[in-house]
DNA sequence: TATGTTCCTGAAACCGGTTTCAAGAGACCG
DNA sequence: CGGTCTCTTGAAACCGGTTTCAGGAACATA
């Protein structure tokens, strides 16, 4: 029955009309008869005409749709991003196309596939080229999720700086001194963020900070390869901060499989504060950002009029003591930056 | 520069040719003299024109789109999933739209919609309502993931039986009577048939299977959540088969953050073979499924003429044993079907 | 009755491509 | 030199909607 033969004017002489009231009838306009409108309406049910998208997209010159592009979907991190970005689309009534990149070389040329089908296209920070960006901000409207924009674009971001709370959390309050970090700096604005304010952190207390990161992704399968390169060697660390909650996961379990003990044995902060967070024993210290918030921020941006000047948007999050690092299961604030109280 | 003012009409005049060749400069035919595609390219490459994908579409009858729905993203499941699709699609030179339901309620309207945009859509089994389904198997060509299909669908899915193998090797060659199931069958088709077939090694071994299943979700943290509901009562069982390798996971983190052993105190078992069973300690038991030969058998079943006879593939699975069951760390094959040598 | 409003309707143009068809130019053949 | 064939090119139709614009009917007002 919903056979694609049926067209505007298909429906128009079956009913007896124009096109023109055919097309008024199902858009719902009201400048139509009431008897007019049941008729085509009849018509319209019986034979189970749907408009066409390539038509009504090219009269209308809008897609009805928004592309949101990102790395890949490992973990709660993306879902949340997703289904944050989608609510909010779904209030004006635009579908959403997704695109993972998976890393893979040939993403600059899929987005600007999509950047011919979409109204306006949110992307994650460092999985697309700079030149392809620029590119897809000359036809449509971009935003920055997660990372800087460059002069075309707006961007949401969130504040990364917490980790260095974290950090001095873990010198200053529980007193280690041997601290590593798991996440791969060049991988993405984010983590080189929370590098470089661990390392800051370190500056500040005078500790000595280790010379490298351990440098790996941020699936969960990354915590486990990295339990094996720090736990397995001769001298642990006292403490890990890694670069994500997915990480920091697959550490912990490394660390408990192979017999130690959280905290006792090995301190442990993630990023993220997703769900896991809490349900595992001991508790991750982490930091909670507002994932979803990032999400609907950034589809609201790119609603706005294109004359609006964006700027960047910077969203604050706060960390979340749990059992993981030391503290007691029950979460209290770290020492403030100016200053300590144990 | 790369405006959407430029039209094939506006490059025609100002290339002084018509719009029919660069059109056909633009398509790559070779029905061109050297002198004017020259001049047409310079004008294309000065102006940077884009065919708009709204003409072209409605002109060609088709998006160059395929429709990839599931559920949601957690884990590397649909991550393999979806590279594999797309690797395919991209052999084809179609574009891959992705849907996550995340299970809202509103997904059989965004099916529906995403139906008008694409040439055909791999539905992963459980995500989307028989209804709609249907009608979307009225407009484009549709194959089903993971399940079982209707009559005028195709489908292709992988052999789940093999969870059988895997209970028959837990109660004859490692002695367990109390077993447990983590997973909603109601969930998916896929959960379905994997409690059946715990059901049926059972019912086969002689051996009473738990009245219920543990009926939680397929994330990692509802692994956590099972390791509360089954190891913080009076008596916990001797072994866990989870629906798959993240709850699997989960309850195993749970499990030693408790400070039980795997698997002397808690054997566990999982579905999926994915990274990260191979790098925890003790590694994880579990059934190899072949997701990207699933992704991409159903990206290519997708683009198959409309005419063929299609019916449901099947793809076959194989136990993986490692620690978490009891075997020792290298695998070997379980139990046959007929008899049992320990 | 003449005039002015308001409301409904359809003809036609338009969105931006592709493709068919026929015409014109030039090459080849007898 | 006339006829046929091949190659290149542009005019025009087409894909399936939406929207403008003007005409006609019904009704109100003077």
């Amino acid at each position: 029955m919903g056979n694609s033969r049926v067209t505007v004017r298909w429906v128009a002489e079956k009913a007896g009309v124009s096109p023109a009231t055919v097309s008024r009838v199902s858009r719902g306009s009201t400048q139509v008869s009431p008897e007019l409108r049941d008729r085509v309406l009849r018509v319209i049910e019986e034979h189970g005409y749907r408009p066409s998208h390539f038509g009504r997209a090219l009269a209308e010159k809008r897609h009805g749709a928004l592309g949101l592009v990102f790395p890949g979907l490992s973990g709660p991190y993306f879902s949340e991003l997703i289904q944050g970005f989608e609510s909010e689309a779904l209030e004006t009534g635009d579908q959403v196309f997704l695109l993972a990149s998976h890393y893979r070389a040939d993403t600059d040329a899929k987005v600007l596939d999509l950047a011919a089908r979409v109204d306006g296209m949110a992307i994650h920070a460092g999985t697309v080229s700079e030149a392809a960006v620029e590119e897809v901000a000359r036809q449509i409207r971009v935003v920055i999720m997660a990372g800087e924009a460059g002069p075309a674009q707006a961007s949401v971001s969130t504040d990364n700086s917490t980790v260095g709370d974290l950090t001095r959390h873990l010198i200053v309050d529980h007193g280690y001194r041997r601290l590593a970090f798991v996440g791969h700096p060049e991988g993405s604005p984010d983590v080189t963020a929370r590098w470089l304010a661990f390392l800051a952190a370190h500056r500040e207390a005078g500790v000595e900070p280790p010379a490298d990161p351990v440098r790996l992704g941020l699936a969960q399968s990354d915590g486990a390869i990295a339990a094996r390169m720090l736990l397995d060697e001769g001298r642990p660390p006292e403490a890990v901060v890694c670069a994500n909650d997915e990480t920091a996961l697959g550490l912990t379990l490394g660390a408990l499989g192979r017999g130690l003990r959280v905290p006792e044995d090995i301190a442990i902060t993630g990023f993220d504060d997703m769900p896991m967070a809490a349900l595992v024993r001991p508790g991750l210290t982490t930091v909670r950002q507002p994932v979803r918030e990032l999400a609907t921020t950034t589809a609201r941006l790119l609603h706005a009029p294109l004359t609006q000047k964006d700027g960047d948007t910077v969203l604050d999050t706060e960390p979340v003591l749990r059992g993981s690092c030391g503290c007691p299961d029950g979460a209290t604030r770290p020492t403030a930056r100016t200053g300590g109280d144990g």
